[in-house]
DNA sequence: CCCACCGATGAAAACCTTTTTCAATGGACT
DNA sequence: AGTCCATTGAAAAAGGTTTTCATCGGTGGG
């Protein structure tokens, strides 16, 4: 029971109650909310997906038509830096994003259909101690990542 | 004792004695062993760092002064498919390589001064296991990596 | 030994993605 | 209305990787 309390998925926020929290942290940075914006942020922020910049250029261009490849880069810069996306490395492509969870969390991601699911509860504590005893190193931040098969595949 | 043993940092092959390995298994896969791929094969089995192609590139010219940026590439590639060399990813940098390992092993990479080492016996089973449960995913496969600092910085 | 073949090479061109530049736009605020 | 300035899209530039192509040169057969 103890070790089982240590791992839990996440039960995210609706992938459409980002839009409005998204919109927010981007006013109160003092970013203005444009069109072209919100366009960007809707794909993003209600993609199960990691999305690279021409697939969000393409998608966003549905409900924004004028909208230029340039402030996908841009848009997705601020956002990154709010935290409220991150970057998906996997072995073939690393320029996706997805939207970012708070805190410290992992990343499990379906290799058929790129769906990404954030999960937290790793105990690499112990692991750490014996590789920097091992090693000398000082150990600061670690990735983990799992790659599988998702239920819908 | 058990849970240390689980744990090792490989003492690996020395650099140097990769050099003989590499280009026997290019040789017994039918590729020729010219002067320019002996000079990347140099560089990359004795680096204790993940290099860039240009990095590689730089360093291989001094060595071989007509080799081309295309061969390095074209080199790498091989490598690769060999298994000899592997990718490294990081937060900034995805584009670099090292000497790979034999089996299953994960990378410690020094965030000043790029030197990589390797270490296996993570424990992840259980965490899998839980994931899997949670989540409805199969998973196949993990990426762990360590960033620190090493013992020289 | 000579030749034909073909893998390998480097230069140049093409390609693709990302960043920078720039003039124009249009909100926000007075 | 008028000023300021963040934002925009187009175009150009930059950067990195792949493709093309003529040439080279090692190897194996004659
Ligand atoms: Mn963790
Ligand atoms: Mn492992
Ligand atoms: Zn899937
Ligand atoms: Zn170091």
């Amino acid at each position: 029971m103890v070790s089982r309390a240590r791992t839990s998925t996440s039960a995210r926020m609706s992938t459409s109650a980002r839009i409005p929290v998204w919109e927010d942290a981007l006013r109160q940075h003092g970013y203005r909310l444009t069109a072209p914006r919100q366009a960007v942020v809707e794909i993003v922020a209600e993609s199960g997906r990691a999305l690279n910049p021409t697939e969000i250029y393409d998608r966003a261009r549905v409900a924004y038509p004028r909208l230029g490849l340039v402030t996908v880069y841009r848009t997705l810069e601020k956002l990154e830096e709010l935290h409220l996306v991150q970057r998906v490395h996997r072995p073939d492509n690393c320029q996706a994003f997805i939207a970012g969870v708070e805190g410290h969390q992992h990343l499990l991601i379906c290799q058929n259909c790129g769906r990404v699911q954030y999960f937290s509860g790793d105990q690499l504590e112990a692991l750490i101690q014996r590789v920097e005893a091992d090693t000398g190193y000082q150990v600061h931040d670690h990735w983990l990542q799992l790659f599988g098969k998702c239920g819908e595949c």
